[in-house]
DNA sequence: ACAACTATTCAACGATTATTGAAATAATGA
DNA sequence: TCATTATTTCAATAATCGTTGAATAGTTGT
């Protein structure tokens, strides 16, 4: 992953709204939600969302898919995990024992990293 | 954590000068690096570099700690790890099975996310 | 073809952000 | 104390971002 590629999909998620929207479409995972589910889920007026569905959609973190007259629209998982790779890679130079303390103090260590 | 935290977090990623610095502090762990130190690894003017050090700062995402005339720099990794779990919490609705596909396409999948 | 529905584009405004040089603050060592 | 070094604050500018209503484009069913 490119830094210029990260910085765009860090500003994609440095919105509420987009924030609320990548979020709700990665718990529905493969299923996905159309525009107005998603604008009435949220309390988002439509011209707004479709604002931020733009923006999020040209910097990959969703698909689109024309569903009908509708817009169905998923979560980019996979970039979501690239994402989080490009983070956290060399963590501590590559000494995961140096930070454990760091990590210890996390709610959610367990869950996302390995403890090597 | 709460939405408008996360958000402020984002925006600090979102500049390709801030996400360099974070990144660099992540891969130095508790070492860290003094302001000086970062300034001409990354060749960031130190007023343009002290700018954004302190928006990092703000919010949470470094810490900083007098050294003599230095000030050293570290990255709060706990935080960084937080926001991961924040990110990615309940994909796809608690059933992996559902975005396993998804997570077969990431090359880092298997090092931030257990396969379950 | 027409009416109903879904969603996006456009224009405009206010608010926020990034960058720079110059000046100021703070700590060190002679 | 005084000069030196390290870092931050300030002021000014240019550029970008978020929100809204009105208008537009595309799809469906009759």
């Amino acid at each position: 992953m490119e830094n210029t590629i990260a910085t765009s999909i860090f500003e994609s998620l440095s919105s509420g709204v987009r924030l609320d929207v990548f979020r709700l479409l990665v718990k529905k995972g493969m299923e996905g939600m159309v525009a107005g589910e998603i604008a009435s889920t949220l309390n988002v007026p439509p011209t707004n969302l479709s604002f931020h569905l733009k923006a999020l959609t040209q910097n990959r973190l969703l698909s689109v898919e024309q569903e009908g007259r509708f817009q169905r629209y998923r979560a980019n998982i996979p970039l979501m995990l690239d994402l989080i790779g490009y983070l956290t890679e060399e963590c501590c130079e590559g000494h995961p024992e140096y930070c454990a303390e760091m990590r210890e103090a996390s709610m959610c260590c367990d869950a996302v990293l390995p403890k090597n």
